[in-house]
DNA sequence: TTTACTGTATCGTCTGACGATGTATCGGCG
DNA sequence: CGCCGATACATCGTCAGACGATACAGTAAA
């Protein structure tokens, strides 16, 4: 695997890249189920297809942002199919600084009245 | 010029092309102004090289996001070379739906404790 | 049995990002 | 006055990444 490490304060990050970081920061999860996750968090505006998915995961892998797990969900919800991924260290400060970045734009976004003032989070 | 129309609901929005939308939302802007307004709200993080920029001008004039302006600011400050923009209605949904769907990513990205729950806005 | 879903993976194409380069004007400083 | 950096727009070529198509395979439901 050819390593491209990568620092929390590099912006190149794709936003496909951070639709799977932000899958991965509350669980470890599997190439379908990251998937799924962004499909529903976005309410079906972001669908990846197999090939944006798993090139992804490869080059987050050659990037350090996440690793493959072994650990194992029980035998009787378990598929040998699946490949499991969980965050490192670097993938979560990158992820958190992108949501910092992003946090900043939607501010932008509401200073210029693109957003309404009322939504509150 | 290229027609490619489209319609907020599509959310193929390059992050550039964003960048561009929240520039001109509160004002029209030269092209250089555009790349100064964006790289002065995300504190030197996005830097448009010409290239990027002047390419992502012409594509979102062709999807009918921005519009080149007649107006001129006042002789004094003005420079023949400029070629101002402002946004369309439809540049300006887009960019609202764009917005929303940014806000809507922080919200996860807070309850998947990526973000310090004090940052209120 | 046929369809839809789950699951991972690769390939080829095309779009867009981006630095390099070109051209030209403007303003300030020595 | 000459130089230089900033201003201003534009194109070109390269390369990374997005994405649909395709492949393979097992499972479950209709």
């Amino acid at each position: 695997m050819v390593k491209r490490l990568r620092d929390e304060s590099a912006q190149p990050l794709t936003p496909t890249a951070f639709y799977i970081l932000l899958a991965l920061a509350d669980a470890e999860r599997h190439g379908y189920g990251i998937m799924q996750e962004i499909e529903a968090r976005t309410a079906g505006r972001v669908k990846l297809g197999p090939g944006t998915l798993y090139g992804s995961i490869k080059r987050m892998l050659a990037d350090g942002l996440i690793v493959e797990s072994a650990e194992r969900p029980g035998p009787e919800t378990d598929d040998e199919r699946r490949r499991y991924y969980r965050l490192t260290n670097l993938g979560r400060r990158v992820a958190m600084a992108e949501a910092e970045f992003f946090a900043r734009l939607v501010e932008v976004a509401r200073e210029k009245k693109l957003l309404a003032d009322s939504e509150q989070h």
